[in-house]
DNA sequence: AAGCGGATCGTCT
DNA sequence: GACGATCCGCTTG
């Protein structure tokens, strides 16, 4: 992964074969889309592309990524699950941009976990993404993640396998996801039935019902 | 300055 | 089902 933005052609070209891959309609996220209200946010992420791209000059971004089925909300300083809990610090100062903006953390010391920002300036909260239905670059995925290409289970299930599969590291916070090369893209449908249920591995505010996946996916995490 | 506890995953039983 | 890997932000002293 090359740069900290798509050229303009890149953002269209990416668009497109996005759109040609999966057969349906995607566009940027509308204006103040990641502003709203964090759960509105997390819904409405369900059905969206999440890409990054190795761009290449005089050829179009090289994707992967797939489709958001999964997701948590974390809903800001007073979420106690939420990093902003502890209010600003060095570590949540991307907490406080605008929404859109990518909040990557590490966890265990060994993964990584990527997070869009929602709220305007001044507001914390974020939507955890936390698994893919694999879409784009499936070889490429694999080899990042080092298991077989027929594991397609295990590629982008799961907060951690995603960023792995990604090539998402902690030094892309603070990047706007309209803007690449991590890419998100809303799309025109929503998936008919959203499941709710409790976020997954937090030791307070377990029951706060604040995950959502599209509810037949098989590529849901959990 | 040091200890603690994770928004996880892969391997082993 | 249980556990170890292994980093870092936060708390406490």
């Amino acid at each position: 992964m090359t740069g900290a933005a798509f050229q303009r052609h890149e953002l269209a070209a990416a668009r497109q074969e996005i759109c040609a891959e999966t057969g349906n309609q995607y566009g940027y996220p509308p204006r103040g889309f990641f502003d709203q209200e964090t759960s509105e946010v997390a819904r409405g992420l369900l059905g969206s592309v999440l890409v990054t791209a190795q761009a290449r000059a005089d050829e179009a971004p090289r994707l992967a990524g797939g489709l958001v089925v999964e997701v948590e909300a974390y809903l800001g300083e007073d979420d106690p699950a939420c990093h902003a809990s502890k209010g600003l610090t060095d570590r949540t100062r991307a907490f406080y941009n605008r929404g859109g903006t990518a909040y990557v953390f590490s966890a265990y010391g060994i993964h990584l976990c990527f997070n869009v920002v929602t709220l305007p300036v001044g507001r914390a909260g974020c939507v955890l993404i936390r698994a893919l239905e694999p879409r784009f670059g499936l070889r490429t995925m694999a080899r990042r993640r080092r298991v077989p290409l027929s594991d397609l289970a295990s590629l982008c299930s799961g907060p951690g396998r995603l960023t792995q599969a990604l090539g998402i590291l902690k030094q892309h916070t603070g990047l706007d996801v309209t803007q690449g090369p991590i890419l998100m893209l809303t799309p025109e449908i929503r998936p008919p039935r959203i499941a709710v249920g409790p976020r997954v591995g937090i030791s307070v505010a377990k029951t706060w019902p604040l995950r959502y996946w599209v509810h037949d996916s098989e590529w849901v995490s959990a």
